[in-house]
DNA sequence: GCCGTTTTCGGCCCGACTGTTTTCAGTCG
């Protein structure tokens, strides 16, 4: 496993975004620097890490990068930065790329800013910048007038700093609120969201809202009727920006209701879906836009839905969250789209805590009663749950103690269940009784053998020390999964969005090992986790292994994050087939005995 | 600089909004 510098995405995206920048400035072939622009975006919406796949040497999968930036990132993995970029750097002046980070100043009103007022050093450049606006000197560069020093001093006063991107369920919520109002207006006839968000991409950036109506101006007005509107960033006939009061801002589209299919198909992007999509339609000679579908003669074909959209281009609908820009439209067009797995296909979840009481865990316990737990999970359908919660802690606790707490557990598990299906007789999940075990440093398990034997089966999962060296954690992880209770590797990575990298291993070694042995990689739904991660889903897919997709719920409400697990695992191409959980009872029962 | 069912050359998605203009450039998605 390479070990170099680590960059974020986003950070990487910026950095292309500069050079971009200064290409555009320096007057570059404008081809080259969309190539730039292109590769940005690409790596912005990439739902894996990049430095992740360099470790692996699989840069090449990501669309728009080729030879040229291969080797660009290359060096700024291993060294930490671009010989070349830095030179092309050093050709403009260093304060027009603080200047580009607000929004409305692109790349050449940023130079021109820049070097007019000798904005030479990034760091003071914001603050000379506020300056000038302040003494009304920006105004008075040809192109600029009162208007757009304005515009520029409100962008840079209401700049919303987040500088990572939402966890899905927050963006949802803030999305689910506007969308709800926008329904609830008789001007207003449909609303969705678009963008990553209808892709359910594991983060999201921009909240992209689509509605419809009969009368476009009455939509409109009403849609900017929202009162959690702070301020209109800008008001078209059909497009609008605005900013809510908790900061974020949102982007509004509207569209006559006929051309409700081309809307959703255009702004759900991915921007290189679209792409690859209009390269294709070119190719018919045809012409791709949110309104429709333009023949050579200029005349546009309307689509009510997107269904229909991509019919016409003779491909069948492809589900949002693979409109990567990978190779999902020529699986299509050789009609080989996978048969995604959906949120139906579950039947049950097999990493659940409890709130068993007195049971001497080693870590959280669930806040929810086994009871709460089955009228949630039965609610969802389930003709199954795992209860795994964490393994008996192993200090201050002898031998015998955890052995007389684990079959107290077993005991008191086994009474709730038959006391609740004795009082509400149908459809009532069977529960299987697990643990999830620690993974020790050493790779041994944090639990006895002879208390594991009696076990249904065992989570193995790493909850601490997961700053060992790879080679470690490999030897580790191979060691913890060759224990024949071990049927789940628990959230593999480790990782938290926003949070914390996951761990560095051996991954094929270590997939290679699970498909080889029947160990199920988990697919772990909590939000902040959605661990494996996409690119090591799809990789441990090529060799062979199988998956399961768990809610990790230490409360019953937790129970409709399989949704975002199940999304998730649609996004690496996973269908019904590579995931346990969507067995019948008996036939996980039969493979247990 | 990327890319391939016109494939190693010769193309490269399309439109909305704003402000400063007077027909368009810059920015954004």
């Amino acid at each position: 496993m390479k070990q170099g510098k680590s960059f974020t995405n986003r950070e990487v995206a910026q950095l292309l975004k500069r050079v971009a920048a200064a290409y555009q400035i320096r007057g570059a072939d404008f081809f080259r620097i969309r190539a730039y622009q292109n590769a940005a975006a690409s790596i912005d919406t990439l739902n894996s890490s990049l430095y992740s796949l360099w470790q692996q040497d699989r840069l090449d999968d990501v669309p728009g990068v080729g030879a040229n930036l291969l080797h660009h990132l290359d060096q700024l993995f291993r060294t930490g930065q671009v010989k070349h970029f830095q030179t092309e750097f050093k050709k403009v002046p260093q304060g027009m790329f603080a200047l580009l980070s607000i929004r409305g100043i692109g790349p050449k009103m940023a130079y021109k800013i820049a070097k007019e007022f000798d904005l030479n050093d990034e760091k003071t450049a914001l603050k000379k910048l506020k300056k000038l606006i302040k003494d009304n000197k920006l105004q008075d560069l040809p192109g600029f007038g009162p208007k757009l020093e304005e515009k520029i001093n409100t962008s840079i006063k209401s700049k919303f700093t987040s500088k990572q991107k939402l966890l899905l369920p927050v963006a949802l919520d803030i999305a689910q609120e506007y969308v709800d109002y926008l329904l609830s207006s008789p001007a207003i006839t449909k609303a969705e969201p678009l963008g990553s968000l209808r892709r359910h991409a594991d983060t999201v950036g921009d909240i992209d809202l689509a509605f419809t109506g009969p009368n476009q101006a009455r939509a409109m007005a009403a849609a900017l009727k929202f009162p959690r509107i702070q301020q209109k960033i800008s008001a078209g006939q059909s497009v609008a920006r605005v900013q809510l009061d908790n900061g974020h801002e949102i982007d509004l589209k509207f569209c006559p209701q006929d051309e409700w299919g081309s809307l959703l198909q255009h702004y759900t992007g991915s921007k290189l879906h679209n792409i690859n999509l209009r390269t294709l339609a070119k190719n018919k000679d045809l012409s791709l836009s949110e309104h429709g579908i333009k023949d050579k003669k200029g005349k546009v074909t309307k689509f009510t839905t997107e269904k229909g959209f991509y019919r016409h281009l003779g491909l069948p609908w492809i589900p949002p969250e693979i409109r990567l820009g990978l190779d999902e439209i020529d699986l299509a067009k050789k009609d080989q789209l996978p048969h995604l797995i959906g949120v139906g296909d579950i039947k049950g979840d097999l990493h659940i805590h409890t709130n068993c009481p007195n049971f001497p865990t080693s870590h959280d316990m669930s806040q929810s009663s086994l009871s709460d737990i089955l009228d949630q999970t039965r609610a969802l359908g389930y003709s199954y749950i795992g209860l795994t919660d964490h393994n008996p802690k192993m200090s201050g606790l002898s031998l015998s103690g955890r052995r007389r707490a684990l079959e107290k557990r077993k005991a008191y598990l086994l009474k709730e269940h038959r006391c609740y299906e004795k009082k509400v007789k149908t459809g009532v999940p069977k529960i299987l009784i697990g643990l999830e075990i620690d993974i020790r440093p050493d790779g041994s398990l944090a639990l006895e053998d002879e208390l594991i034997d009696t076990l249904d089966y065992a989570i193995a999962s790493i909850h601490s020390n997961h700053d060992l060296s790879p080679a470690d954690n490999t030897q580790r992880l191979l060691k913890a999964l060759s224990h024949p209770k071990v049927l789940i590797w628990g959230h593999p990575t480790g990782r938290m969005l926003n949070r914390r990298p996951g761990i560095e291993v051996d991954w094929p070694k270590l997939f290679k090992f699970c498909a080889k042995n029947n160990k199920y990689i988990e697919i772990n739904s909590y939000p902040a986790r959605l661990d494996l991660p996409v690119d090591l889903i799809k990789i441990a897919l090529e060799e062979g292994a199988q998956f399961v997709i768990n809610s990790d719920s230490h409360h019953a409400d937790q129970f409709a994050n399989i949704n975002y697990g199940v999304w998730h695992a649609r996004a690496a191409g996973l269908e019904k087939k590579h995931v346990l959980n969507t067995q019948s009872y008996s036939s996980l029962r039969h493979m247990l005995n």
